[in-house]
DNA sequence: CGCCCCATTGAAGGGTTTCAATTATCGTGG
DNA sequence: CCACGATAATTGAAACCCTTCAATGGGGCG
């Protein structure tokens, strides 16, 4: 990701967390956006019933944090699916940079309207996909990221387990593992647990109804 | 909104729209946002089945239009609901005195993420709310969005049809239409065509499942 | 006033969840 | 290295919620 790269010699505090050990708890003051160096992240909030609700996977490029602007306060929990390495960027700091650099600025708020359109591609995802075609979306959208990051690969290894991709996409376990079997069935992708092969990628483009 | 007052100098073209007239169409190119002055508007996405999909209905005193920032490009269709007044504001000139102007540059970014917190929200809404939560909690957001705009009134008129609030929640017409009946059975509603009155707010948060 | 569109209501069907049981996998300690 | 327990994942059957299809009722505008 380019604003690493322009940063770098400046912010570059670079970080190490264990599997599932939380970078930020929601609630807490905002000071840092985490730019994932490896590994992987989710996001989550915490509904008022206690349970959790994952909003969010992030892979390596992603930078995470951005919901914590407005209040000043992160609105979602971030913690690691694996161990992950992130580097810590100073949101003040950052400020002062912007606003001394007009090409960074542009950048920030491209990343900010990116991370407005991510989501509103997901509300429609929720609100008219079924089960079927939310993991196919899922699963292709993964493929999709890790192609845009240079790794094209039709295998891909889940970070998460079956319970947060189910949290993720508004499903039950059970849903999601049955239509994993339906999709082996249609010979669209082989899986065996966190390994996923993608054996027809046009099949599964076309149940996630994405072009 | 404070954004208005402060630019309402530099950048103060208004301009009206009349009901189901589009602003801007998905795909163009992004120049302005558009604060709404009077009115509403809502924005949609345009499926590759050629169906509409709502994701937003936006009220005085909103701005619209983040969306495009990223590639250029709007990615939302936006119409008025009802005629409407909204003021331009020009991307490019808002940057040059955005990078000016520091604590400008803040409000623009806490706008941005206040739209990201909003979509992560409603995200949640689809992904784990059953349809009279939905709706629910669709009712109690006009009710919250009015009150905070100063207008705190337990009657609201809707200034879209039930289709739009059907496409917009992911639910259909019929749904929609029986669960106002339901909340109405309950003493929760009293429903006339397109005005609303909220007998219990107590029990309309409760069944929105938020606080 | 009548037409058309919007909204409401009813019954049947499909998809997802829930509950329950079984199987597989992973980490740990013997 | 294998055995074991605990956790995760799979599979089945019944219940439930929402959609679909169909018909009726109501309201606004010419």
């Amino acid at each position: 990701m380019m604003l690493e790269n322009t940063l770098h010699t400046v912010v570059d505090r670079k970080q190490s967390f264990v599997k599932d050990e939380f970078l930020v708890k929601a609630g807490h003051d905002f000071k840092k956006l985490y730019v994932i160096h490896s590994g992987a992240l989710k996001t989550s909030i915490t509904t008022h019933e206690g349970k959790e609700q994952i909003n969010g996977f992030y892979l390596p490029g992603d930078i995470v944090g951005f919901d914590g602007i407005a209040s000043q306060k992160y609105s979602n929990n971030i913690s690691a699916l694996t161990n992950t390495l992130v580097c810590e960027l100073d949101y003040d700091e950052l400020m002062v940079l912007v606003s001394k650099n007009p090409p960074l600025l542009k950048m920030v708020l491209n990343l900010l309207s990116l991370d407005i359109i991510n989501y509103q591609k997901l509300m429609i995802c929720y609100s008219q996909k079924k089960a079927d075609e939310r993991l196919a979306a899922f699963i292709y959208s993964l493929y999709f990221r890790y192609a845009q990051r240079g790794h094209s690969s039709l295998n891909i290894k889940l970070s998460m387990s079956r319970h947060d991709i189910a949290n993720f996409l508004g499903l039950t376990i059970e849903t999601v593992s049955r239509i994993f079997t339906r999709l082996q069935e249609l010979d669209i992708l082989s899986v065996k647990g966190k390994y996923i092969h993608i054996k027809d990628i046009n099949k599964l483009t076309k149940i996630a109804n994405e072009l």
